[in-house]
DNA sequence: CTGAAAGCGCTTACAG
DNA sequence: CTGAAAGCGCTTACAG
């Protein structure tokens, strides 16, 4: 016996056109709060765009105007807190330029990040974000992105050359001086055998961190034995499990530069498993300064990088694109800061 | 000197339909999959769509077709291991849906989250799912949103009263039988003064957890001192900075609930500086298992919440309610499972 | 200052 | 199986 809901038509500009005997024109440009429009006229079209409780169809705008309302933002990680800091700074900055943000998660997959990238395309993004997969490759993420969308690629490099139409923009951080202003800082500390552990090989940023270690070592004429140089996945529980590749002979380090802080904490663990205590038997540093860097036991050394300031700065390069279309591909470096905390203690004295 | 680069017009339906000698409505019927098209043409079209490189526009074709393909998550705090998780869920199981995720954060501001909502709606979501902001009220909520679009709520319930017309469906999580689990738990350990530590008194979460304590305590006849119900931000520094409300005056509590795992962790911070280890001389529980619980000193005992499943679960509701528009609205209770690690010891002997 | 007409890139009946 | 026409909800010249 209930009566059949009333269809919710959404509420047009013909419907406040004609509620208040004006044209759909004019009623667009009350919306667009152009100054031709007559006050009163300006007035009565306002009421009844609230009685009627009007909602803007911006995707009919866009489609005739030809502009775009959308900025894609595509990570490999969300889980990572650094990825999710970014995200709200991204989110925040964008929201704050009428941008809204197209989401889309990875999973350090290559295949995903292809879908995703052409799934989010065809809502037609202003601009691209991309946070790429590890191992993604240039000439493929060129092949579905094309040269219609500016790309700005953040925290990691891509794989093989760009085509060269593809003038992409590039946030990256201070991986390399970061990696030596820690390593300077353990050899102030008075450390010489010095580890440098975690993360691929492969990847650009890790590429880049081992390059900062190396070249402060180097500089201080210090060793650098391979066994000290341990690679594992960036994540905490990995690198918890390959502690034990650090110890396998004599001598051993003291100290470890490490990947990144999940790396770091992951490393704590592993030297609390074998009886050592990080920041008094045995010195590291993080990089990130995420959250639980500073409320680690013990307070971790890290390199901050800001990751929600990185976002803002991220949707500001974007947006500045979309001004300026055909300027010189910018290539940032974000810079980095260390903080010193009391995981990088002194070496023991025997 | 430089050649006027060729403007990159967008290619459309128009320009395969030229391309290859049929009619726009051919090209769309082989590009939505349709069975009525000859094999031969649809050959050719294929063809002439990769050989123009040609992108789909949703927004267009939602445009007509009256539909949409996006959702929108509006979150309050991104920065939460636990929503950040969430979201990676949602995006995951809306892309294999076909939908696009609108993201939004409101960084726990209700002002925001009106500024948030209204904004994604104007792209025209299908459906929204939102973890409200503290405080944030149901009138103005539904103020905005209106009767339009189906909403999930998600984590949080909202203040006030909803209006009539807002059958909005419900995810949470069995936060009172988790509390209840917890407490149980250290009782049957042998615990006896138990605090319930953290969290605002004033949240729909906060409230669930304390009654599922108190239920536990209840039940086994145990002493509720009002000293050891301690409100604090659900933050870990925070709770790291309430410790000593705990403890100002004999008897002190052996053992606590902590409202949530950032809180729980707070606290161990808090005990090791009063020279409390926590694990051995003090007894704690969390709230979410997030990734940080299993890798704490001690590993903390704590209720999964499974966020990346709760998020896949968030989106397929949505989803589902676009298909059964007037079905029920469903109230959804995500149930807690109790993982048991070493922060939940029997209370130390004296 | 305001309106009538055309069109953004698609899909949808409807003919044939 | 394919095409010509109309229309989704807006904005954009262009008249007046």
């Amino acid at each position: 016996m209930s009566s059949p809901l009333p269809i919710e038509r959404k509420i047009t500009l013909n419907d406040i056109a004609a509620g208040c005997g004006v044209s759909r024109a004019t009623v667009s440009l009350v919306l667009r709060g152009s100054p031709l429009v007559n006050k009163l006229t300006r007035a009565r079209v306002e009421d009844e765009l609230r009685r009627q409780g009007y909602v803007y169809n911006r995707a009919a705008a866009n489609l005739r105007s030809r502009t775009s309302s959308s900025i894609a933002l595509v990570l490999n990680d969300l889980a990572n807190p650094f990825f999710a800091e970014f995200a709200a700074g991204v989110d925040e900055a964008l929201g704050a330029g009428g941008f809204v943000t197209l989401l889309g998660c990875t999973g350090e997959s290559t295949v995903r990040e292809r879908a995703v990238l052409g799934s989010l395309l065809e809502h037609g993004p202003a601009g691209i974000i991309l946070s790429p997969a590890e191992h993604s490759e240039a000439h493929r993420v060129a092949a579905v992105v094309g040269r219609r969308v500016p790309l700005l690629l953040f925290n990691r490099e891509l794989g093989g050359t760009l085509p060269e139409y593809a003038h992409w923009d590039q946030l990256m951080l201070d991986n390399q001086r970061g990696a030596r202003l820690a390593t300077e800082h353990l050899i102030a500390g008075g450390h010489r055998r010095i580890a440098f552990f975690g993360g691929h090989h492969d990847s650009s940023s890790c590429r880049q961190r081992r390059a900062g270690y190396l070249e402060a070592m180097l500089t201080a004429g210090l060793p650098i034995e391979p066994r000290w140089q341990v690679e594992s996945a960036p994540t905490r529980l990995d690198a918890a499990h390959r502690t034990s590749a650090l110890f396998e002979g004599p001598p051993a380090p003291t100290a470890a530069v490490c990947y990144n802080d999940a790396v770091a904490l992951g490393l704590m663990l592993g030297l609390n498993q074998r009886g050592l205590r990080p920041g008094r038997d045995f010195a590291l540093t993080g990089f990130d300064d995420i959250a639980e860097a500073a409320l680690a036991m013990p307070p971790l050394t890290t390199l901050s990088t800001a990751p929600h300031e990185r976002g803002r700065q991220a949707a500001q390069l974007v947006m500045q694109r979309l001004q300026q279309p055909d300027a010189a591909s910018q290539h940032t470096i974000a810079p980095v800061e260390l903080v010193v905390r009391e995981s990088s203690c002194p070496p023991p004295v025997h």
